[in-house]
DNA sequence: TGATATACCTTGACAGACATAGTAACTCGT
DNA sequence: ACGAGTTACTATGTCTGTCAAGGTATATCA
């Protein structure tokens, strides 16, 4: 069984800059780890990822540098940036509302 | 405070498929209605909601007739079908997973 | 050598929510 | 009787996030 993103749309940031708050990552471990953290069930399409990526460093969330790989394919990895943990928090708070008022507006009996 | 929409995209189906379930209701009613039971921290855009009408009666999972009002404006009633109450059961269920996911990729520690 | 995995990027299409505008009938205060 | 506000629906075009589809390049392993 696996859910569509467009039922998380506008999440994508979020779950991104969460996983940010770790430590830095790139593209194709962040798609990884969403994988296999939800058994397959969630997965962003690449150009998902790469256009949330984009987004998030153009707003200031998040800046990137390449990684000096002396081996294997070159990596882009991204920091969050203090504004961009601004950013989370408020998300965060955001998606308790909204879990809320669509849990309340649903909600039979 | 007030979240947007876009916060809950693709829900919205849901949120009209769950008020038709107790009865026939018209558009301006049920915005009333999300509006209320919200105090007003959820509100769909009228344009939104008459799109969505539009959506799940081509889809089959409502159908619709003009009210017989001897005062007032005319008023169009949607009822939910069959067909909505199933495509309401399966939306509740994705909810609940999308729910599970996020929650899942967001918590912290 | 070819298949698979790693890793990133671009382009264009699509769908849902939106802003804006319009139509029309009623209600209420002055 | 007038204007403002409410009720009630509709149409058009824009914006944005996700997606499908395609591409580039390196490393590993059979």
């Amino acid at each position: 069984m696996s859910i569509t993103s467009d039922l998380l749309r506008g999440h994508t940031d979020t779950i991104i800059l969460r996983l940010l708050l770790n430590r830095d990552s790139y593209g194709y471990e962040i798609n990884k780890y969403i994988s296999e953290k939800t058994d397959g069930a969630y997965e962003l399409k690449e150009a998902t990822l790469y256009s949330a990526f984009r987004r998030l460093e153009e707003n200031g969330s998040i800046s990137s540098y390449w990684g000096d790989e002396t081996t294997g394919a070159r990596r882009r990895y991204y920091s969050i940036t203090r504004q961009g943990r601004a950013v989370y928090e408020q998300n965060k708070t955001d998606w308790e509302e909204a879990k809320t008022i669509l849990d309340e507006l649903i909600k039979e009996g």
